[in-house]
DNA sequence: TGCATAATACTATGTAGCTAATACTATGCA
DNA sequence: TGCATAGTATTAGCTACATAGTATTATGCA
């Protein structure tokens, strides 16, 4: 059947979402900038980033301009964007679209405590809530 | 490198976790059965589906018993557990492990109206939310 | 001016998932 | 008893991602 894939960006690895979120972080890098951003441990080659950062190119998510005979990328969506649609995918792959179905699961991380569940509620409560404007970032 | 690729079920892929939720609904299928399920439209030829079902049991999602010369496959963990885990790897890949960076992340959404807040408030206004059982399923 | 080298480009290998054709096998019925 | 058929097993091709070696190229300095 060849299946024609979606561009999705959930299609996105590991690795690519780790390179991406450095470059967010960093507003724009170098591929030497990127591997510096890497904990020496599980570091990744020059080579292999490099790809990466095409492949997020080749996506829609990144570009490069030149400096010198040196590639500089830069994040071409935010990555708040970026985490929004991951997020909203599985909400619609995993839950069938609905919030509350994730809320509830959610609620069931060990990570939500009681603590925890009283700072979700103080989300809930931001009266910014009702307009649609940007909290924190 | 080689990379030793981790057995977690967020490798899961989109047929995959399907006919998985379809097995947990079924409580117990066969090939013909989890097939049933499909919407015609896309609904997978049979090898395809047998292959996601011995996948899922790779695993360690699903078994399998004969009945005759006939597989019956069942769930080995819950739906809700592999949801569970589905969004406790987003959680932790996406938001850095913090409910909250994944709750705004949430609120963000455009499926998330006033209306919906609302019922997010009531579930975790839910005097269970601090004993630790199952409100629903 | 020519070469070391830093940078990119090309190529390749391995895994996982999706897809399915085809091969094999057991068994119930004619 | 032998074959059609219903099932499973095998095999294979494609895409995406991870990984990286090697090839190429440009350029600054000797």
């Amino acid at each position: 059947m060849t299946e024609v894939r979606s561009n999705r960006i959930t299609e996105m690895g590991e690795l690519q979402l780790e390179v991406f979120e450095t470059l967010a972080e960093l507003g724009e890098a170098t591929v030497y900038d990127v591997l510096a951003a890497f904990p020496e441990e599980r570091r990744p080659k020059y080579t292999t980033v490099l790809t990466v950062l095409r492949a997020l190119e080749e996506k829609g998510l990144a570009t490069h301009r030149r400096e010198g005979r040196t590639y500089v990328f830069a994040p071409v969506v935010s990555d708040r964007e970026v985490r929004g649609q991951l997020l909203g995918d599985v909400m619609q792959r995993v839950f069938g679209g609905s919030p509350k179905r994730l809320m509830a699961a959610l609620l069931d991380d060990e990570a939500v405590t009681p603590d925890v569940v009283r700072e979700l509620r103080a989300l809930l409560a931001e009266p910014e809530r009702d307009a649609d404007d940007d909290v924190d970032r």
